[in-house]
DNA sequence: TTCCAGGGGTAGA
DNA sequence: TCTACCCATGGA
């Protein structure tokens, strides 16, 4: 029998609950976009091994964040209290984005884009599936991220009981126990394969201690030199993942970021990266965030497609 | 066929 | 610190 329940997640002002569009990740299993209803879904794996699927919707009567649960098991308020913190994550509504929008204010383009409330770049309830995530944007081209994602949440997350198609992203632990040769062949992330598969074994095996890591308030050079340790991380990837942990101020440049600030500031000139960045200088602590939404002239349309 | 995509590891200088 | 070379996968 399916359970059932409705809550109500505070967000902080302004807050647009639409900017949970700015970034590509809800285009990644498991999260799915409703453009019909204007929903975000999640099927989530909770702490009791259950698996519930999450429907995200903006308040209808004032500020907040409905959030709609489906799952087997009763939904208690602890229940609760672990959802809340997850999409709280996920949505980043407890980051401080004010000096953002104040700097925002004074650039008339990039405020266009991010107006008020906007910038709350989606994430994951884990940094994990983030990190695993950011593998999966490295080399490859946007559709066949979205395709290994989906693989990896077919094969080894744990199902939905009433729709067992729709599934959960697995945990470190699960990924580990999985054969090397079973893995490859199912989650085909060619030579990417191997530093997932490696992550999850180092976590699972406590060898490393990921999310420690994101709770830990570790000075910003110690944290990106840790993440950049992780194999298959290396600049592109660690400055994307700063930014997934809520640190701005480094860019991080790849082919999208060259085939944007060049034409659009050098004239299309063969520039090196240190000139393209420059660009970015005077945003100091939110330069990702002033190229992303620099980057972006489709507002009302999911980014990063 | 060849190229290369929201790059990174490694060896060698 | 910099460069050359290699790397699975699959679309163009």
């Amino acid at each position: 029998m399916a359970h059932q329940r409705t809550f109500t997640l505070a967000t902080p002002a302004p807050y647009l609950f639409l900017s949970v569009l700015d970034h590509g990740w809800p285009a990644l299993a498991p999260w799915r976009w409703d453009s019909a209803t204007q929903t975000l879904e999640r099927t989530e794996r909770l702490d009791n091994g259950s698996v519930a699927l999450l429907r995200l919707q903006a308040a209808e009567a004032g500020p907040g964040i409905a959030i709609a649960m489906e799952g087997p098991v009763e939904i208690d308020d602890k229940i609760v209290v672990e959802v809340s913190r997850k999409m709280s994550r996920a949505l980043r509504l407890d980051e401080d984005m004010s000096d953002f929008y104040a700097r925002a204010a004074q650039h008339p383009a990039i405020y266009a884009q991010v107006g008020d409330g906007r910038g709350r770049l989606l994430r994951s309830p884990t940094l994990f599936e983030d990190v695993v995530k950011t593998i999966c944007t490295t080399n490859i081209t946007w559709s066949q991220t979205k395709a290994m994602v989906a693989r990896l949440v077919d094969a080894f997350g744990a199902p939905w009981s009433a729709d067992p198609t729709r599934r959960a992203f697995p945990t470190a632990e699960q990924l580990a126990a999985v054969e090397p040769d079973k893995f490859d062949a199912a989650a085909r992330m060619g030579y990417r394969n191997a530093y997932v598969r490696e992550l999850a074994v180092r976590i699972a095996d406590g060898s490393l201690d990921l999310e420690g890591l994101a709770a830990a308030d570790l000075p910003p050079a110690e944290l990106r030199k840790a993440v950049k340790a992780i194999k298959g991380v290396g600049d592109y990837a660690a400055n994307t993942i700063m930014m997934l942990l809520g640190r701005y101020e480094h860019l991080a440049i790849d082919s999208e970021f060259r085939a944007f600030v060049r034409p659009r500031y050098f004239d299309g000139a063969e520039v090196d990266d240190k000139e393209l960045a420059a660009v970015y200088a005077d945003w100091g602590d939110w330069q990702y965030l002033a190229y992303w939404f620099d980057n972006m002239d489709t507002p009302d349309e999911p980014a990063a497609e």
